[in-house]
DNA sequence: CCATATACCTGGCAGC
DNA sequence: TGCTGCCAGGTATATG
């Protein structure tokens, strides 16, 4: 579920209802993805003052240190005035003066780590490598270009690396390539100025359009059984091998690169 | 440093 | 029906 725009939209669905709360326990269901989480002395009486994002990861600001956040390939928070009973996949309840945060994470590739600020090594461990905002004024196109001529991976994994820009996850990759006419497997450092301005663009578009939407889309994912709902349904190429190309018919390829899989027109994407 | 592979974990689904 | 193998929205870590 969680590329940038759902991180986004979740963080939007609760960061002011659960600002100024007092935290007043902490449940840490089964292990996630490090060891090294949080323990509840860390938040146990601290203050909510704000919930920030940065790339997939939601900041938690604290009156002291902040919690991180990660939803991993299968997470989903839930911010309500009462929770039922903890079912085998909520593997943390964060317990407030206005409500209780739970992390329903099946896979458990999530993470909430706490960090005394995030100028700390623990928070830099995890954040400090990360790209620019996709959607901020930081996303710069003279810079994007600049970056892209140093990396010799292909461009779809050069995206999904998240050291250029982040938030562009799987599907998202093969969107915003399906938009700017580049083929996946394009080495990054091959692409032409206007090529590159194209992809910018799109970025910003596939993610910026998504998150205006997701709202409805992820209520629809909750509400609905399944997957139904969600961005796929509007999905120009992602998972929709054989099937043909919106534009011109032709039918749309699937591949793997880096044990990932992607999506592309043969026609529309040459470049 | 760079590019690529691996590991982490569970559930759903196609195929037999 | 039940089993097996494969696939899934991410990313830290290991390896060449």
């Amino acid at each position: 579920m969680p590329e940038l725009p759902e991180v986004e939209v979740t963080r939007q669905s609760f960061a002011d209802r659960i600002a100024g709360a007092r935290v007043q326990a902490l449940h840490m269901g089964k292990p996630l993805r490090w060891p090294l989480g949080v323990d509840p002395k860390d938040v146990v009486g601290r203050q909510v003052i704000a919930v920030r994002r940065r790339g997939k990861y939601l900041l938690m600001d604290l009156n002291d240190g902040l919690l991180l956040l990660h939803l991993g390939m299968s997470g989903s928070l839930n911010f309500a005035q009462v929770q039922g009973p903890r079912g085998p996949h909520d593997h943390m309840d964060l317990e407030t003066t206005q409500g209780v945060l739970r992390l329903h994470d099946p896979r458990r590739f999530g993470a909430v780590v706490w960090a005394p600020s995030e100028q700390s090594p623990q928070a830099q461990k995890l954040l400090g490598h990360l790209g620019v905002e996709p959607l901020g004024d930081a996303f710069d196109l003279r810079a994007f270009n600049v970056q892209l001529k140093r990396k010799q991976a292909p461009i779809k994994q050069v995206l999904l690396s998240g050291q250029v820009v982040v938030g562009v996850g799987n599907i998202y990759a093969s969107e915003a390539l399906f938009l700017s006419g580049i083929r996946p497997t394009v080495k990054a450092a091959k692409l032409s100025a206007p090529r590159v301005a194209k992809l910018h663009a799109a970025i910003r578009e596939v993610l910026a359009r998504a998150v205006a939407k997701g709202g409805s889309s992820l209520r629809d994912f909750v509400s609905a059984e399944g997957k139904n709902g969600y961005f796929q349904l509007e999905a120009a190429v992602y998972g929709r091998t054989g099937q043909p190309c919106r534009i011109c018919a032709t039918p749309i390829k699937h591949i793997m690169q880096g044990q990932r899989s992607t999506f592309f027109c043969p026609v529309c994407q040459k470049y």
